[in-house]
DNA sequence: CGTCTCACG
DNA sequence: ACGTACGTGAGACGT
């Protein structure tokens, strides 16, 4: 596979961190933790080791009684999703919160990352592993650079530490719209879906107008975020009792919506039966460039593995199709800034994201590049077609976390 | 080394 | 009545 010489300039070519800037965040983070701790101790009355769940366990369900709200092999859990619910009636379960998540960042990443810079090239050195997926995803390790924070704001902090390894250069973000919905669309062949991509419209927008009956201008941020809940479980063969969880409404509620997505989305829903024929005819399911995967479960006796087994069948060819549409764009656009002789270089992959650093003389280019390849997948020069358009963003700053 | 937890798409 | 959303990697704890 021709993607191996462009996951081994990558990774070596690596990525330049700003140290100090991490170091002045680990200072205010470890202050904002010390105070943290001395709050859950004084609120607890005694000190114990916050990093182990067991003994947080005993504090929370024991010490203070708080109602157990979901239970784990060896007990009580303590996760986020317990937190959360515990938050409504506990002022501890909020700090509580607060201080794994910055911990969790601490400890992973901002703390972390500085050790790792290679001494001879001043970077981090991914490796990709491009065989380790059972859907053709790559991943990534030591250090994992496909899983950096971004979804709180003191995460996107930590976005900020990747930068340019030349001064003046900038980092590049270019990462697919909804590339998942759209090889959706194209596998299930759905009128509307399809017609929804052709317009360009948002996707979520539409999915409430159509989930909930209402014209446009009724589709307020809340119904756009259950909208949006629905077409990512979807994708992954949700239940109404997983949507229900998720969204915190009943179950009735959950089923309502889904029966009404597949109602206006009826394409999607004969896809979904035949994924799921396809693997208990075959064996396997298959992507848009007939990579496989095999589907031992499909015809389990045990209905929890088996259902289980149709929603690999069901997610695999999306996710494995979309895997399969970047590496086809990563093979192309190393090409092309070989054959351009750029000295912009390619330094990560997230999934549907292209990271590069830039020579600001050729951003012009670049983008058009970017723009042209990776909307027009091709496979040894022949177009690789889809019946919905692809579309790309593109964002540009100083760093990794102004790629907003 | 298994378990729990949590970071990302 | 059952258990319930796909795919990863990594740190801390406790055995």
């Amino acid at each position: 596979m021709p993607l191996i010489e462009v996951l081994y300039k990558i990774e070596a070519t690596g990525v330049k961190l700003n140290i100090d800037f991490l170091k002045e965040l680990s200072k205010s983070v470890t202050l904002k933790l010390e105070n943290l701790t001395k709050e859950i101790y004084n609120m607890v009355g005694e000190e114990f080791n916050l990093n182990s769940p067991k003994q947080l366990s005993k504090i929370l369900f024991e010490k203070l009684k708080l109602p157990i709200i979901k239970k784990i092999k060896t007990g009580a859990s303590t996760d986020v999703e317990v937190l959360e619910e515990l938050s409504k009636i506990s002022p501890l379960a909020v700090i509580l919160l607060n201080y794994r998540q910055l911990t969790k960042l601490k400890n992973t990443y901002i703390d972390t990352l500085p050790n790792i810079v290679n001494k001879t090239t001043n970077k981090v050195h991914t490796s990709f592993n491009q065989t380790g997926t059972s859907t053709g995803r790559l991943s990534s390790e030591n250090p994992n650079l496909q899983n950096i924070p971004i979804k709180t704001e003191i995460g996107r902090e930590i976005r900020k530490a990747f930068i340019p390894s030349k001064p003046e250069w900038k980092i590049l973000s270019a990462d697919y719209s909804q590339i998942d919905l759209r090889v959706l669309a194209h596998f299930s062949m759905d009128k509307n879906l399809i017609d929804a991509f052709n317009k360009d419209e948002d996707i979520h927008t539409r999915t409430a107008i159509e989930i909930f009956n209402i014209p446009k201008e009724m589709v307020d941020s809340e119904k756009r975020r259950i909208a949006k809940t629905v077409n990512f479980g979807i994708i992954y063969g949700m239940t109404p009792f997983g949507l229900a969880k998720e969204l915190k409404i009943s179950k009735e509620q959950a089923k309502e919506y889904i029966e009404n997505y597949f109602l206006k989305y009826p394409g999607v829903k004969m896809y979904m039966i035949g994924a799921v024929e396809k693997a208990k005819k075959l064996g396997y399911v298959d992507t848009i460039l007939n990579r496989r995967r095999y589907i031992t479960n499909i015809n389990s006796k045990n209905r929890i593995i088996r259902e289980s087994a149709e929603r690999e069948a069901i997610n695999m060819p999306i996710q494995g199709s979309a895997s399969d549409i970047i590496k086809l764009a990563m093979i192309n656009i190393y090409n092309t800034i070989k054959k351009e002789n750029l000295s912009s270089k390619m330094i990560l992959q997230v999934h549907d994201e292209l990271v590069f650093e830039c020579n600001p003389k050729e951003l012009d280019l670049l983008r058009k590049i970017l723009k042209e390849i990776m909307e027009n997948p091709t496979i040894s020069g022949k177009p690789l077609k889809l019946r919905v358009p692809l579309k790309i963003d593109i964002k540009i700053g100083d760093n990794w976390g102004e790629c907003k």
